[in-house]
DNA sequence: ACCGTCACG
DNA sequence: ACGTACGTGACGGTA
C-alpha cells in the first residue's frame, strides 16, 4: 500500500516545466489582438501567459517552475531539416512586439527562465523531465506541443491544452496510451506515421491516428512496421508505406526530443520559487491588467508567509516518505466517506485507490486528501472490501464495477448518477471531462514515486461529490438523489443480478419456423421481382419498388425512396409482392433481434442479464441494454410467442403488475380536469369516455372507431399534440385532426391551462421539474428557430408526465424490493418495463406477494385520482399478463 | 459512424 | 410560414 499525500509547498511538491514559447504562441492566437493598453500596445498574449501561470499556481501550489524558450540560433536537432525550419512562418508583428517582456514576466513570478542555444524549448524540457524522474521527483510538463506527450513517464505528468488558454487535460503513461493506443515511448514513431500539421511534421499520407496506432500496436517500433510492409493491409497501403519510408523516418526523428541537452542546472537544486511582489504588480500596472492584480494577490500572501505545515504531513512522517506498509484503518476516518476507485481490467489484479477529505470545510483543497492506493494483492481486497463496508463509500458509476458493486448498500454518493440529475441528456458522464465542466483543477499526486491515475480519479471523485451535493440541494433535488436514484441502484444491482429465465430451446424452435416462412417469401419474393436483390437493403428494396415495378412513390428519405411499414401498407393493394415484403420485415426484424440475439445473450444458466441503465434517459426513465428487455415484442401473434419464452423457473411464477393508465392518471392529477379525474376514479375506459366527450355522444354510441380516435387524441396530448401529428397516427388530414384536438381542449379545458402554464414555466426558469423535483433543461424555447420551439413546447409537456411517471415507478421498485427482502427473500423483482414491474416468486406465496406488491405500487405515490396496478400471474411472461 | 427501420413504453 | 408527434436500443446495410 502507498500512501499519496498532496503536500503543498514542500521540497517534494511538484516541479513544472513550461514550454514558453508555445504558451506564448498559444496565448497569442487564442485571445482576441483588441485586447492591449490605453496607449494601443498589444498585450493579448501577455496576458494569456499570465492567465495561464496564475491557473497553474492556484489550482497546483508548484514548487520550482522552469519556463524553456527555444534559442534564437539554429537549432541542432533539426539542422539537417532546412526545408522544416524554412516552413515556419516568421513571428507576427503583433506578436513579436509583446515577445521581449514575457521572460521579464516569468522572472517576476520567481520562475527561472532557460535558453539553451543550439536547442528548441521541448528538448530542455525533456532533459529536465528524464532528471527529475530519475530523482523520483514528481514533475509536471506545460505545453500544448504533441510531442512532450512521449516525456510521460513515472514520476512525469504532461499538461496539454485541449482548447484556449486554460483548458487543459492531464497526461500520465496510462492517459497517452488511452488517448493514442500507444505508450508515451512510441509516441515519435506515432506522429512520424500521422504527422502533425501544427508542428510541420508531414507524416506519412492517409496515414491517420487510428491506422498509426493500429500498425505500431501489431509490430512494435517504426523501424520494425517498415521492416514488415508486406504484412500490412491492403495494396495501396502496402504502396504508400513503401513510397514514404524516408518522410516518415525523418517525421519520426522530427518528433523525437534531444534529452541530452548540455544544461547547467541541477533539479535537486531547485527550490519553490519566490515571487517578486513589487516587480509584479508594477508589470501588471503596466499593461493595465487590473483583473489579474486581484488575483495574483491572494497567491503572493500566500508565497510571502511561512509555510503552515502541511496537512499530509500530520500523518506519521516515516509513513509517508517510505510507503511502508501501514494499516489502512489508521489512515481513514469511517465516520468520513471514503471515495473508491477500482482498476477497470478483467485480467490484471485487482487495484483499488481510496480518497478522503481531511476538512469537509474545503473539499476543493486537494492538499488535505489523503489518498491510498493498494497494490494488487487479492490477499488485502476481502478484508479491505470488509473495512469499507464498516464506512459509507462514493464513487463514480458503481454499479458498473463488479468489485463495487458489492458496497453497493454502503453508497453515500455516486457521481455518475448526481451528474445525471444536475444535467440529463448528456451523452456521456465521464469523469475528466465532469471535472473540466465544473472548471475544477484536476488533482495531481505530490508523491515521488507513483503516476496514479487511479489516485487522482479517487480525488476528482470526491472533490466532484461534495460540490454536487451542493448543487443538487440548491436544486431542491437532494431528496430525489438520496431517497429514490441512491437506493434504486441497489434495486439494480440486485435485478441485474437475478436476470430472467429464458426458455432457449422453445425459442429455437420457433426459430427454425420462421427460418422456413423466410426462405418461402424470400424466394416468392425475388420471382414476383424478376430478380434477386438484397431484401436488408432499403436502397435496392426501393429500386425495385419504385423504378422497376413502377408502384407510386411516397415519401422520400435524405437517402432515397421511403419504404417503410406505413408506405408499403398504403401499396398493399398495388401488387402482391408488397404483402410479402412486409411478412417477411416483421419476421426478419424478429428473427434478427430476439429469436437469434437472444439464446446467445443468455447466460450459461439460461438466464439474461440485463443492464439498467440509469443515467440515459432524459426524462428520468430507466434504459435496458446488453440485451434491451423492455423492447420484447408482444403486439404481434409471434411477438406473443416470444414473450412466453420468457419463464420462470419449475416451482415459481411471474407475476406481471403495471400500472394502468399512469400517464393519463399524472395529468389528470396535474392538471385538476374535472371529466378525466372522474372518469379515473370510477375506473372507466378512459378512451371511451374521451370519444363520447370528443365526438358529443353518449357512451353507448362509442363504437371502436371511435375509441381509436379518441385514444389516439390521449396519447398525443401527452406527446405534446400537433395536428399534423395526430393526422399522422390516424390516417386522416390535418383539419379533421385539428377540429378533434380544439374539441377535446374545449372539453377539457383544465388540461389546456395544465399545458400553457406547464410551457410558460418552463420558458420562465429554462427547465420542467416532476412532481418529484427532478429536473429537465429546455433550451430548445429559447431558441430562434419554429422548429426547435416548437420541439421545446412539446419535449416540456411530455417530460413532466413521462418524469413523473418514471419518479413513481422508481418508488414502486424500491418500496417492492424492501418488502420481498424482509418477508419473501426467495421472491425477487427481475424486470421493470417503465410502467411494469416483473417479478419471479416461489409458487407457494405467488398469490401473497401479488397482493403484497399491487399494495406498494398503488402505495408509491398519493394522488387524485389514485394509482391503479392490474396484475396476473402465470408462468410465463405472456401468461401472466 | 450513420441511416433507415422497427421492437417496446 | 415553418415541418412534427415523446422516450429508448438493436439490427443490417452503406459510406
Amino acid at each position: 500500500m502507498k500512501l499519496i499525500c498532496s503536500e503543498p509547498g514542500s521540497d517534494r511538491s511538484p516541479l513544472f516545466l513550461l514550454d514558453g514559447n508555445n504558451i506564448a504562441y498559444r496565448a497569442f492566437f487564442a485571445l482576441p489582438a483588441e485586447i492591449s493598453t490605453s496607449g494601443g500596445f498589444p498585450t493579448n498574449a501577455l496576458y494569456g501567459f499570465c492567465l495561464m501561470i496564475i491557473k497553474i499556481l492556484s489550482d497546483y501550489r508548484p514548487g520550482a517552475v522552469i519556463v524553456a524558450w527555444d534559442s534564437k540560433e539554429k537549432t541542432f536537432r533539426h539542422a539537417d531539416f532546412e526545408d522544416y525550419k524554412a516552413q515556419r512562418k516568421p513571428m507576427p508583428d503583433l506578436l513579436a512586439e509583446q515577445w521581449p517582456y514575457f521572460p521579464e514576466v516569468s522572472e517576476a513570478f520567481g520562475f527561472v527562465n532557460l535558453a539553451i542555444p543550439g536547442y528548441e524549448a521541448d528538448d530542455i524540457l525533456g532533459t529536465l523531465a528524464r532528471q527529475a524522474e530519475a530523482e523520483n521527483r514528481p514533475t509536471m510538463i506545460v505545453t500544448g506541443d504533441r510531442d512532450a506527450l512521449q516525456l510521460a513517464g513515472r514520476t512525469v505528468s504532461v499538461m496539454a491544452n485541449t482548447r484556449g488558454v486554460t483548458e487543459v487535460k492531464i497526461y500520465d503513461p496510462t492517459a497517452v496510451e488511452e488517448r493514442f493506443g500507444v505508450p508515451p515511448g512510441l509516441i515519435p514513431d506515432l506522429i512520424g506515421l500521422k504527422g502533425d500539421t501544427s508542428d510541420n511534421i508531414p507524416g506519412v499520407p492517409g496515414i491517420g491516428e487510428k491506422t498509426a496506432a493500429e500498425l505500431l500496436g501489431r509490430f512494435g517500433t517504426l523501424e520494425e512496421v517498415l521492416a514488415h510492409i508486406d504484412e500490412v493491409s491492403g495494396t495501396k497501403r502496402k504502396q504508400i508505406l513503401q513510397e514514404n519510408r524516408e518522410l516518415a523516418l525523418l517525421s519520426k526523428r522530427l518528433a523525437t526530443l534531444d534529452c541530452e541537452v548540455p544544461i547547467d542546472i541541477e533539479t535537486a537544486e531547485l527550490r519553490p520559487h519566490k515571487p517578486q511582489r513589487e516587480k509584479l504588480q508594477e508589470l501588471f500596472v503596466r499593461f493595465e491588467f487590473t483583473s489579474l492584480l486581484e488575483r495574483v494577490a491572494p497567491l503572493l500572501e500566500e508565497a510571502s508567509t511561512e509555510k503552515t505545515e502541511p496537512l499530509g504531513s500530520s500523518l506519521p512522517d516515516a509513513i509517508a516518505a517510505s510507503g511502508a506498509p501501514v494499516s489502512w484503518e489508521g489512515l481513514l476516518d469511517l465516520e468520513r466517506p471514503i471515495a473508491v476507485v477500482a482498476g477497470q481490467t478483467a485480467e490484471a489484479p485487482l487495484r483499488l485507490w481510496l480518497a478522503q477529505c481531511r476538512r469537509e470545510e474545503n473539499p476543493e483543497d486537494y492538499g488535505s486528501y489523503v489518498i491510498v492506493e493498494m497494490p494488487g494483492l487479492e490477499s488485502q481486497t476481502d478484508s479491505l472490501i470488509a473495512f469499507l463496508a464498516r464506512g459509507r463509500i462514493v464513487c463514480h458509476d458503481l454499479k458498473s464495477s463488479p468489485v463495487l458493486r458489492s458496497l453497493v448498500e454502503k453508497a453515500a454518493h455516486d457521481t455518475y448518477v448526481g451528474a445525471y440529475l444536475l444535467s440529463p441528456g448528456l451523452r456521456t458522464y465521464r469523469l475528466d471531462e465532469l471535472i473540466r465542466e465544473a472548471g475544477m483543477p484536476p488533482p495531481i499526486c505530490a508523491n515521488g514515486n507513483s503516476p496514479a491515475a487511479g489516485a487522482s480519479e479517487a480525488a476528482m471523485v470526491l472533490a466532484l461529490s461534495y460540490r454536487q451535493a451542493r448543487a443538487l440541494r440548491e436544486q431542491g433535488m437532494w431528496q430525489l438523489f438520496q431517497d429514490i436514484e441512491l437506493p434504486l441502484t441497489r434495486v439494480l444491482v440486485d435485478m441485474e443480478e437475478a436476470g430472467i429465465n429464458l426458455d432457449c430451446y422453445r425459442l429455437g424452435e420457433i426459430a427454425g419456423k420462421i427460418q422456413d416462412q423466410l426462405d418461402e417469401l424470400e424466394s416468392s419474393i425475388y420471382e414476383l421481382a424478376g430478380e434477386e436483390f438484397n431484401l436488408g437493403s432499403p436502397q435496392q428494396l426501393g429500386r425495385i419498388l419504385f423504378e422497376k415495378l413502377q408502384l407510386a412513390r411516397q415519401r422520400k428519405t435524405k437517402t432515397g425512396y421511403s419504404t417503410d411499414a406505413k408506405t408499403l401498407e398504403a401499396l398493399k393493394e398495388s401488387h402482391p409482392i408488397v404483402a410479402q415484403i412486409l411478412s417477411h420485415r416483421e419476421l426478419a426484424k424478429l428473427m434478427s433481434t430476439y429469436l437469434l440475439a437472444l439464446p446467445q445473450a443468455a447466460a450459461s444458466t439460461g438466464r439474461l442479464h440485463t443492464t439498467f441503465n440509469q443515467t440515459v434517459a432524459a426524462t428520468g426513465r430507466l434504459s435496458s441494454s446488453d440485451p434491451n428487455l423492455q423492447n420484447i415484442p408482444v403486439r404481434t401473434p409471434l411477438g406473443a410467442q416470444i414473450r412466453e419464452c420468457f419463464t420462470a423457473e419449475a416451482g415459481r411464477l411471474l407475476i406481471v403488475a403495471d400500472y394502468s393508465q399512469i400517464e393519463l392518471r399524472i395529468m389528470a392529477h396535474l392538471s385538476g380536469e374535472p371529466t378525466l379525474l372522474e372518469a379515473l376514479r370510477g375506473g372507466e375506459d378512459i378512451h371511451a369516455r374521451t370519444a363520447a366527450e370528443v365526438f358529443g355522444i353518449s357512451r353507448d354510441q362509442v363504437d371502436a372507431t371511435h375509441r381509436r380516435y379518441a385514444k389516439a387524441v390521449n396519447f398525443g396530448i401527452m406527446y405534446g399534440i400537433s395536428a399534423f401529428g395526430l393526422s399522422q397516427s390516424l390516417g386522416i388530414d390535418r383539419e379533421e385532426a385539428a377540429a378533434y384536438i380544439d374539441r377535446y381542449f374545449e372539453r377539457m379545458p383544465r388540461v389546456k391551462a395544465f399545458i400553457d402554464e406547464t410551457i410558460e414555466t418552463a420558458r420562465r426558469q429554462g427547465y420542467v421539474a416532476t412532481l418529484f423535483g427532478r429536473r429537465r433543461p429546455i433550451p430548445e424555447l429559447a431558441s430562434g428557430n419554429f422548429q426547435q420551439r416548437s420541439l421545446g413546447e412539446r419535449l416540456a409537456v411530455n417530460s413532466v408526465i413521462q418524469g413523473t411517471a418514471a419518479d413513481i415507478i422508481k418508488v414502486a421498485m424500491i418500496r417492492c424490493h424492501h418488502v420481498l427482502a424482509q418477508n419473501y427473500p426467495l421472491a425477487k423483482l427481475v424486470l421493470q418495463v417503465h410502467d411494469e414491474l416483473i417479478f419471479e416468486v416461489p409458487q407457494e406465496s405467488a398469490y401473497d406477494v401479488k397482493d403484497a406488491m399491487v399494495v406498494e405500487m398503488v402505495g408509491a405515490f398519493q394522488m387524485d385520482p389514485p394509482l391503479g396496478v392490474d396484475v396476473g400471474v402465470g408462468p410465463d411472461w405472456l401468461a401472466a399478463k
